[in-house]
DNA sequence: GTCTATAGTTGGATAGAC
DNA sequence: GTCTATCCAACTATAGAC
């Protein structure tokens, strides 16, 4: 791992914890034991940071669901593909998950309209696959809203609930939620 | 509505747009029409507006658990009532639920001390309803962790969904989220 | 109750020595 | 690549006139 990389783990954790407006440089510098002043020969500044993080994070969201979206399973498949993705994202970056869910607000220029796009077009292939679940008479035919609401409100916040757990909770999470949150939609066979 | 009050709820918006830290003084003032400084003759500092806003939110919950836990209803019929009184407190609060769930951590002394309190109370009287619904046979007999996460998840997000939505979709959603919710955790029968 | 003025501190970022 | 020193803008909060 190179400098700019722990750079930006560093400052995954420290916005995690408090938010991108509340750290500092200088804290960011204190908690990589240097000074701030030395961080600029690695970044150009506080906002790439937060936009290197969250890209990072939307992009694996977006290549996931590029991959799924296109296969022949069936639309509970998939349902259950993107669920483990959430798992896995929330697995593999944390703490930038967080930032993502926290921070993106503070996103300028074409760095914030590219997260908007990538979640945007995230959030529509989504909605359609739950289109396809409802029309072929996988899922119950309810509100896709409440349906979609009640999904990304969970996959969302797995990454608060992650750093807490040891693996065997996590592996029961894995085995558990799928099902969990799709039984709720499931149509009655 | 007095001017405190007034402030109060301008400060509540601008906190959940973009977050305590990045609000300043000057950025309430302003959209209260007002100079900074005279902020300072209905409040006694910035820290202030923020443990009012978390900590009217954070009673309200407690009071309606507290409210909850004792009657004589089944564990199901309690989660029930759960569901909707987090749906109510998202309606009623909107703008102070969202500070309450972005910026707590930026509490300091005795709020943030209180606020921790309420909040971990409430957690376990939420635990033990479903601990009796396990027990009672009501609900399956799955990981009182995962059943725990994916129910709180959901009300945790509600703030965000609503202020997108009609009164129809909030209508939509008060009939089904708790069987939505609910389905997910209860036994067949 | 609101204002102007300002104190005192802290923020992001740069210059230039080593 | 890291440091010291520093710029300058912006922050919370106070003093005191009206």
């Amino acid at each position: 791992m190179n400098r700019k990389e722990q750079i930006l783990n560093t400052a995954a954790q420290l916005f995690k914890e408090r938010g991108y407006s509340a750290v500092t440089m200088r804290d960011l510098a204190t908690a990589m034991d240097m000074k701030a002043a030395s961080l600029y020969n690695h970044i150009s500044g506080k906002q790439e940071i937060l936009s290197s993080l969250i890209l990072k994070v939307a992009n694996e969201f977006t290549n996931g669901m590029d991959r799924i979206k296109v296969n022949d399973d069936s639309a509970f498949a998939k349902a259950e593909q993107l669920i483990l993705l959430h798992i896995k994202i929330a697995l593999d970056y944390t703490d930038a998950l967080a930032v993502l869910n926290t921070d993106w607000m503070h996103l300028e220029g074409i760095a914030y309209q590219d997260y908007m796009r990538l979640r945007k077009n995230y959030e529509l292939d989504f909605k359609s696959i739950l289109e396809v679940g409802i029309s072929t008479g996988e899922f119950k035919n309810m509100s896709l809203e409440t349906m979609l609401f009640n999904l990304l409100s969970t996959l969302r916040s797995i990454y608060l609930w992650i750093p807490k757990k040891t693996d065997q909770e996590i592996n029961t999470l894995k085995m558990e939620l799928p099902s969990l949150l799709l039984s709720g939609i499931k149509s009655y066979e």
